[in-house]
RNA sequence: CGCGGGGUAGAGCAACCAGGCAGCUCGCAGGGCCCAUAACCCUGAGGUUCUCGGUUCAAAUCCGAGCCCCGCAA
């Protein structure tokens, strides 16, 4: 068994521990997550995924806030980092026998940082995948131990495709640290100079500009979609478009219309979407038809 | 006490500010038209206007309390 230390914060990281946990061959002495915070309208606080699993399996959890002087409590053969969100200083990730070994869910050096899948999608990438590596002091930096590639499908969104690399980063992980630890396996050194970045999203990043493109608007839907969703103002109000796909009309850019029972808004160079899922601003979620219906007199002024 | 919107027929909305027969689009039921239709025309059913209390001759509407949903923010 692999001693071993567990980061991880995101919803997907959870899967992630399970499969380590199911496959047998690391023990995990320690889980380390973020501290639960204050979550939705009543800012009730919630623990991570990981914690609650981590808990089943009676495993220490370490919840600090910032990492800067920070000491793990115990020291494993490596340390596993996955979407734990947070910058971990060199001397944590040194504090393994063997390092730290980061599953980042793109083919490095492409996609660096904190949104590689929805960036993936917003940009109409084709493939994708996941990348093992040896953790150094910049992000998404270290050599590589291994890749693992993946199609993306044309109309899938972020969700859709987190969980088909979750279970592939957690196999290239069982796979890989092994040999890693046995010695079997050289680190290659990124391609410097073809790294790109992405940043953590806000949800202003799921703003639509109507200038852009249909396909350029339905990509940055899969990418924002669940979160954090893409939306416009209409009539000063903010509206969530909850599901869409290309239309093959013509509509003026930024002008939402219903035809024939079907709700379509013009974005940019003659190209439109169609509008099957919204939500108005206090409103509860309806389909197109709902929302026609009801404000009819507003769409034709 | 973080800010804001909302709860009206099966669905989505209007009427509320300025109290006076609760309306529109869709759906549903029945009928008509048509070669035919999810199209069009006619008719009909369907309401505790979230709950409780108050003001009033009269409350969906004004006042107070509560419950629930949602958009921000974090």
């Amino acid at each position: 068994m692999i001693s071993t230390v567990f980061f991880g914060s995101h919803h997907f990281s959870t899967p992630i521990l399970q499969q380590l946990i199911d496959s047998g061959i690391f023990d995990i002495k320690l889980v380390v997550t973020q501290p639960a915070r204050p979550v939705g309208r009543k800012q009730e606080i919630q623990m991570t995924g990981v914690k609650t699993l981590a808990l089943k399996y009676n495993i220490p959890v370490e919840q600090p806030a910032s990492l800067k002087d920070y000491t793990l409590p115990v020291s494993a053969d490596i340390n596993i980092v996955c979407k734990y969100g947070l910058i971990i200083p060199e001397k944590i990730l040194n504090f393994a026998k063997h390092g730290s070994i980061n599953s980042h869910a793109s083919l490095l050096p492409k996609y660096r940082g904190a949104s590689p899948i929805q960036s993936v999608l917003v940009h109409g990438e084709k493939e994708t995948g996941v990348t093992m590596m040896v953790m150094d002091k910049e992000m998404d930096h270290g050599p590589i131990l291994a890749q693992g590639k993946l199609a993306i499908n044309p109309d899938e969104n972020c969700f859709e495709l987190s969980e088909r690399l979750a279970p592939l980063e957690a196999e290239l992980l069982i796979k890989t640290i092994p040999d890693f630890i046995a010695g079997k396996i050289t680190p290659q050194i990124q391609n410097h100079e073809e790294a790109t970045f992405c940043k953590e999203l806000t949800r202003d990043d799921g703003k639509i500009d109507w200038n852009r493109t249909a396909t350029e608007i339905y990509n940055l839907y899969r990418g924002m979609t669940p979160w954090p969703g893409i939306w416009t103002e209409w009539n000063g109000k903010r509206l969530k478009l909850l599901k869409i796909a290309p239309a093959d009309m013509k509509i003026e850019t930024g002008k939402l219309t219903a035809k024939d029972g079907h709700l379509y808004m013009g974005a940019g160079q003659n190209t439109a979407i169609e509008i099957f899922e919204l939500q108005l601003e206090g409103k509860t979620a309806i389909d197109a038809k709902g929302f026609i219906n009801g404000f009819k007199t507003t769409l034709s002024s």
